[in-house]
DNA sequence: AGCACGCCGACT
DNA sequence: GTCGGCGTGCTC
């Protein structure tokens, strides 16, 4: 691709003053703060009937080539100050990957919403887009000669270039050339001729996989008389996938269908009978789908609940309705999404579904492939890039019409969405704690008003927002408050540790040990619960009271017996565990805070003809190994499963009759006002693990906190009990849904310097801020130093009706770019953080 | 982020 | 005069 020099000031002409002129906004995928959201470029009439939006295209920006991505096509009138000074755009990169207009205007949102550049939010949607870059080549006109009676920079630059051949990759030649001037010079050598330049695109790496595949030749009209039963069966086998339209087919395939050997394929391809050709294959993640499965007769909670949906899907299209699915756990709300999904597709629409957690999106896969086969595809972050360049594509080709998958998914690459279902609405994994922080649940409701779609934010203990907005009718509400074929909810029981501690100091209480044992001895298998990994919170010298504590982050380190390291769980940092304690090397080092591996050692202790697996962020880092211990677990290979949250969610097992909550305790402390919130829908939803077969379950909950209402509400499983208390002390407290959030953090790394500086910004913000936002803080937060970073806080609280991004935005705007630097926004937090 | 532009001192 | 060093501000 060669560029043409764009002109730099023209001159207006008579017909360019009557005429207006066609522009494009482009987003710029440079990375660099201070940018406007989109620059405008002229489109070149022989390159117009090529863009839209979403089109990569070849712009030149700022004196470099950029590529840059076209978020919106309008004309601007001759008399537009702007007309005069516009470039055109140098070319069209064709076959890039891209956004449709509705995701455009999805990241036009995002930007807005949660106060990030329009370019990170367009990665969010096309990760893979940024992945191009323009590279130029510089070569040298001639060799003879070129360096003389040149200023002594560029003659470097000739002799640099003439070393590496005459021609070179620009980056290669500034950095062989390391010349603090380089441009200035270059730029002389390429206006006076001495070298030239010639353009490509890079591509992203990843492409499709191809594999030869067989079809048909020219008709076989080629007899040679002799017999060979083996090329007539795959010839015979080839006509009857040909007239389904089923060619070329893979070599497998084919020859397990017609019974034969490579040696015959080979000999007929010989012949040209048989052809081969290239097949794009899918990497696909996961095992190919079991038998499909058909639809199960609804309950009369899963009947009613799809008929409000089939409405909305159906007759109420294209227009936009959202319904909180309030079922209890094991209530059959997956039946409900496939029946949903099933009434969409038939409309001719696509679907999208969340699921908050990787470890649970083997399952559902498994589900709804069954259901659907390849009309799902997976997205997560656990794909290789082979298996997520491949998904994308097929929904992007619409060979598939449902995503399934985490967070990111809500970014599926699907035209023409009918339905978006949130699994598990509430969980707070769908958050993103990195910039730009949204929330995949809200990004789905607005992506929905943007399509025409159906929502429906499925839970057994939906958000108090969710809920809040249901029953004021800002949604509708769909309960289902039945289990399948009316099993029974679990028996949850708490054992006090307070008094229990006082005649048995273990991990497990004794009726939890009864509970295990008897479990056992039934056949059955149970799941323990904690909230924390690694073997011990921290280690603490008995002598000298000695922590070992982060270099990095303000907190202690883990222990990990595994490996025999400390290790900090916030910025990963490790280092062997002492035997001696390095700050008076006496030997009395001690745990305490019990991990998942220490409950794993005890259990095996214990229990030990118990099979136990265990499942959290330490055996479930190699891709893969998720399913693989839930496999273990389903096919009743292990009878304990000891885990941390990620055991909690939605995970399906019939044989499991008992739950143990080893402490209750860690999420109820936590300095948050939704802690309340947290404990009672991780133990609701824990407990339904229990008790999803035929036998009923039980679910023994240990703790310290008896008392506190949401272990109370937990062990009733009423979620509506919490609820009405919950939301009181919300409204009292002016907390969320009676109020919004925006957390600004600021880092520096030297811990006065952020104190200042949060001082300072808290005092701007002060200055412009409307009198209804309360502004509180400063304060160090939470987490005061992370990654070598002292961070401090400030919260923004204001009403649910004022515009809090467009303040906060308006706020920063009004910061020095030295203290703008510092800051990030987090609006609507999970946590305080 | 990079790159142009402008002002200034050193050297032909 | 001309070159190159570095600080500032803009990028359709």
């Amino acid at each position: 691709m060669i560029a043409r020099p764009a002109r730099p000031d023209h001159e207006p002409t008579l017909w360019e003053e009557t005429e207006d002129a066609s522009v494009a906004d482009v987003v710029i995928g440079v990375d660099a703060p201070d940018l406007l959201p989109t620059y405008s470029y002229r489109i070149p009439a022989h390159l117009e009937p090529l863009l839209t939006v979403g089109t990569c295209v070849h712009v030149s920006f700022g004196g470099r080539e950029t590529l840059g991505y076209v978020f919106a096509l309008r004309s601007i009138p001759a008399t537009d100050p702007l007309a005069g000074r516009l470039k055109d755009i140098i070319a069209v990169v064709e076959d890039a990957v891209t956004f449709n207009k509705e995701q455009a205007a999805s990241a036009k949102w995002i930007s807005d919403t949660y106060i990030c550049d329009l370019a990170s939010a367009i990665k969010c949607i096309a990760p893979a887009a940024f992945g191009a870059r323009v590279v130029i080549t510089a070569a040298l006109s001639s060799f003879e000669g070129a360096s003389d009676g040149l200023p002594i920079n560029q003659s470097h630059i000739i002799e640099i270039l003439k070393r590496l051949d005459g021609r070179a990759e620009l980056d290669e030649l500034r950095k062989q050339a390391a010349l603090s001037a380089f441009s200035g010079s270059y730029t002389a050598l390429v206006r006076k001729g001495l070298i030239y330049e010639s353009r490509i695109v890079s591509r992203s790496k990843v492409v499709s996989k191809q594999v030869k595949a067989y079809a048909l030749g020219f008709p076989t009209a080629v007899q040679d008389g002799k017999k060979s039963p083996a090329q007539d069966r795959i010839l015979k086998v080839l006509e009857e996938f040909e007239q389904a339209g089923k060619t070329p087919v893979l070599p497998e395939k084919l020859l397990s269908v017609a019974q034969s050997s490579t040696s015959a394929l080979k000999a007929l391809v010989d012949k040209g009978t048989v052809v081969v050709r290239s097949l794009d294959v899918r990497r696909a993640p996961g095992p190919a789908p079991s038998a499909r499965s058909v639809a199960p007769k609804l309950t009369a909670g899963q009947n009613r609940a799809s008929q409000w949906i089939a409405k909305q899907v159906t007759e109420n299209s294209p227009y936009s309705s959202t319904a909180l699915l309030f079922g209890v756990t094991a209530s059959g709300k997956t039946e409900v999404y496939l029946d949903a999904i099933d009434r969409t597709l038939k409309t001719g629409r696509s679907a999208i579904v969340l699921v908050p957690e990787i470890a649970l999106t083997a399952q559902v896969v498994e589900v709804f492939s069954s259901r659907f086969g390849d009309e799902v595809a997976v997205l997560h972050s656990k794909l290789s890039e082979g298996e997520r360049h491949d998904e994308w594509r097929r929904l992007q080709q619409s060979k598939a019409r449902i995503a399934v998958g985490a967070r990111s998914a809500v970014f599926a690459p699907v035209d023409n969405i009918g339905l978006i279902v949130v699994d598990e609405e509430h969980e707070s994994s769908y958050k993103q704690e990195n910039q730009p922080r949204y929330n995949a649940r809200d990004v789905a409701l607005e992506c929905a008003r943007l399509n025409g779609s159906t929502v429906i934010l499925g839970s057994a203990t939906p958000a108090l927002e969710t809920y809040f907005s249901a029953i004021t009718g800002k949604s509708a509400l769909l309960e289902m408050p039945e289990r399948i074929d009316n099993r029974p909810l679990p028996s949850v029981e708490l054992i006090d540790l307070r008094d229990e501690m006082k005649e048995h100091r273990s991990l497990f209480s004794r009726r939890l040990i009864d509970g295990i044992e008897h479990t056992l001895a039934n056949g059955k298998q149970a799941i323990l619960f904690l909230n924390r990994r690694g073997y011990a919170q921290f280690i603490l010298c008995r002598d000298c009271g000695y922590v070992a504590r982060c270099p990095n982050c303000a907190v202690s380190l883990a222990f990990h017996s595994a490996w025999n390291v400390l290790r900090c769980h916030h910025c990963g940092y490790s280092r062997k565990a002492p035997t001696v304690c390095p700050s008076c090397s006496g030997t009395k080092i001690k745990t305490f805070g019990v991990g998942t591996e220490k409950v794993e050692e005890e259990v095996m202790k214990c229990f030990p003809n118990a099979r136990v697996a265990r499942m959290d962020r330490d055996t479930t880092s190699r891709k893969g190994a998720h399913a693989g211990i839930l496999k273990r677990f389903r096919e009743r290979d292990a009878d304990i499963l000891i885990g941390t949250q990620m055991v909690a969610k939605g995970l399906d097992f019939p044989n499991v009759t008992l739950v143990g909550v080893i402490s209750a305790d860690t999420s109820i402390n936590m300095p948050d006002f939704r802690a309340a919130e947290r404990t009672f829908q991780l133990l609701t939803q824990v407990a339904g693990r229990a008790g999803r077969g035929e036998h009923p379950g039980e679910v023994i909950i240990q703790t310290f906190n008896p008392e506190h209402y949401s272990l109370q509400m937990a062990v009733k499983q009423d979620y509506k009990g919490f609820y009405d208390q919950e939301i009181k002390f919300r409204e009292e407290l002016k907390y969320p849904p009676f109020s919004r959030f925006a957390n600004l953090i600021i880092s520096d790394t030297d811990s006065g310097t952020v104190r200042q500086q949060a001082q300072a910004i808290a005092d701007s913000f002060r200055m412009y801020l409307p009198e209804e936002i309360e502004l509180i803080g400063p304060a160090p937060a939470p987490l005061s130093k992370l990654r070598n970073s002292y961070r401090w806080h400030i919260a923004l609280r204001a009403p649910v009706d004022v515009p809090l991004s467009e303040i906060v935005r308006n706020g920063l705007s009004n910061l020095t770019t030295a203290h703008r630097r510092h800051v990030s926004v987090d609006i609507d937090p999970q946590s305080m953080v």
